[in-house]
RNA sequence: GGGCAAGUAGCCAAGUGGCCAACGGCAACAGACUGUAAAUCUGUCCUCUUCGGAGUUCGGUGGUUCGAAUCCAUCCUUGCCCA
């Protein structure tokens, strides 16, 4: 199976221009995917284009990995439906220096490769172009027709917001881009998620115009959850890749929470898994839905190869401990046990609070569980709080001494699955 | 510069002098059921709260009024049309 036959098969393939298949097939080929950086680190939504490098380099292919310090000070239009506020330049450099030092993770760099993988940052070349060099070497050979044609840019000038001359200009920066890859990398595609498919082959044109030559591009569709929802999402926000933003058992627990339909199609795009072992998988699960072979396999391949094979094994413990035996009273875990719960919450308490006896509400507002006592007590009331596995239902209810596990942790627990740790020094 | 329209909670959106912390929908969170799934049903959903209430909101500011999201003035932002 060559590249792209394989990357359909999986589903990471939305549109792809004429000829790319023969282009790949035909020589080695050097391919660029760009990462904005909007924060320090990247998040699981980039999950896929990083994927897309990473295969792409184990068939042969040459990578590299364009972080948008130039790009990100303007901004993208593409699904955004409104004007977004500029990131400053300080803010800006502690992304692009946190999302290369992520991206640098996961591809191969060795220089001894035929096909080393290269970091780029935009803002290197595009700091030593003149506004007057830029209009000229760039925008005299794409008319603003063509630019107008673009969907993102479309939707904007149709929609209510508008679009800012900037903004506007964004297309003709990712396209220069692609062009000065092109021209000193000799880099002859561009892959990237299906919104960018406008900006991309806007470079794909300035590469025809300008220099005759040939580009590619292709891209990934967009990643979506069965209900709808936004992916890659939980009440507390964005799943990070960062480890000190989402710990790896919060991270592995995303994964693990994927509903049956959601994890057969992720299961293809986020794993190297082959096409018989996922369909093994697929089939196995359907004998056994309750088992979760799916998620299981999932969370387990996606968070060994972000977070590594330890910090996978810690967080399946933490996991068995806090979900397999849900009836064993929590009085069975022992210290190792509750210590161990790597990427649980944990929290200090006053010992002496304790002892005195305080109101639960006050307990989860003070631990830090919840931000105030009204918001506390909404959920003791909606039944949503457990204390040691045993449901608190009386907003009344004291917390002493004797519910202290080994004389000094309480196991709190919100909903089903969000744990703390409390420790009562 | 001129004319018209719009700005309400995370988003969409109703409200056009008191019954308004503001209808409804989405998203989110929790409960029941389950498999840490889906679907369904229920509750919560501006902030704080001793659960009795208290405080701050409807682009900003000033005003009219016993009383304003609602009326007036002015400013800001956005869209459309004209120059």
């Amino acid at each position: 199976m060559n590249l792209i036959e394989e990357l359909r098969w999986r589903g990471m393939i939305q549109d792809i221009m004429p000829g790319t298949e023969e282009q790949l097939q035909k020589e080695m080929t050097t391919g660029y995917i760009g990462f904005d950086p909007t924060a320090d680190s990247l998040h699981i939504g980039s999950l896929v284009p990083i994927l897309l490098l990473v295969h792409f380099q184990k068939a042969g292919h040459k990578p590299i990995a364009l972080v948008g310090g130039a790009t990100g000070m303007v901004g993208d239009p593409s699904g955004k439906s409104e004007e977004r506020n500029l990131l400053s330049e300080e803010v800006l450099q502690k992304n692009v220096a946190g999302v290369k030092a992520q991206l640098e993770k996961f591809l191969d760099f060795n220089p001894a490769l035929p096909n080393a993988a290269e970091m780029a940052n935009n803002y290197d070349w595009f700091k030593n172009i003149s506004f007057i060099d830029f209009l000229r070497d760039a925008g005299k050979h794409i008319t603003v027709n063509y630019m107008m044609a673009k969907d993102s840019v479309k939707k904007r000038i149709e929609g209510e917001t508008g679009i800012s001359y900037t903004e506007f200009a964004y297309q003709l920066m990712q396209g220069y881009d692609f062009y000065w890859l092109y021209t000193h990398k000799n880099c002859k595609l561009q892959m990237g998620g299906s919104d960018q498919w406008g900006n991309m082959t806007t470079g794909t044109e300035l590469i025809r115009r300008k220099v005759s030559g040939e580009a590619f591009v292709f891209t990934n569709p967009l990643i979506t959850k069965a209900d709808g929802g936004k992916f890659g999402k939980t009440e507390s926000g964005n799943v990070w890749l960062d480890s000190n933003r989402t710990t790896p058992y919060q991270f592995y627990q995303f994964w693990l929470n994927a509903s049956d339909t959601d994890a057969e199609k992720w299961i293809r795009i986020f794993t190297f898994l082959s096409k018989d072992v996922i369909n093994m998988l697929i089939h196995e699960h359907k004998m056994d839905p309750s088992a979760r072979v799916l998620q299981k396999t999932l969370a387990q391949e996606i968070t060994v190869f972000v977070h590594g094979k330890e910090e996978h094994e810690k967080a399946v413990e933490t996991t068995q401990k806090l979900f397999v035996n849900q009836n064993a009273p929590a009085e069975s875990l022992s210290v190792e046990d509750l210590e161990g719960m790597e990427g649980v919450v944990k929290s200090d308490f006053a010992k002496e609070k304790i002892a005195a006896g305080i109101d639960v509400v006050s307990f989860l507002a003070e631990a830090g569980i919840f931000p105030s006592k009204g918001e506390a007590r909404k959920m003791v009331q909606g039944g949503g709080i457990s204390i040691n596995r045993k449901k608190v239902d009386n907003v009344q209810s004291a917390i002493n001494t004797s519910l202290l596990l080994h004389g000094k942790y309480l196991l709190v627990q919100k909903g089903k699955k969000h744990y703390y740790l409390v420790k009562a020094d």
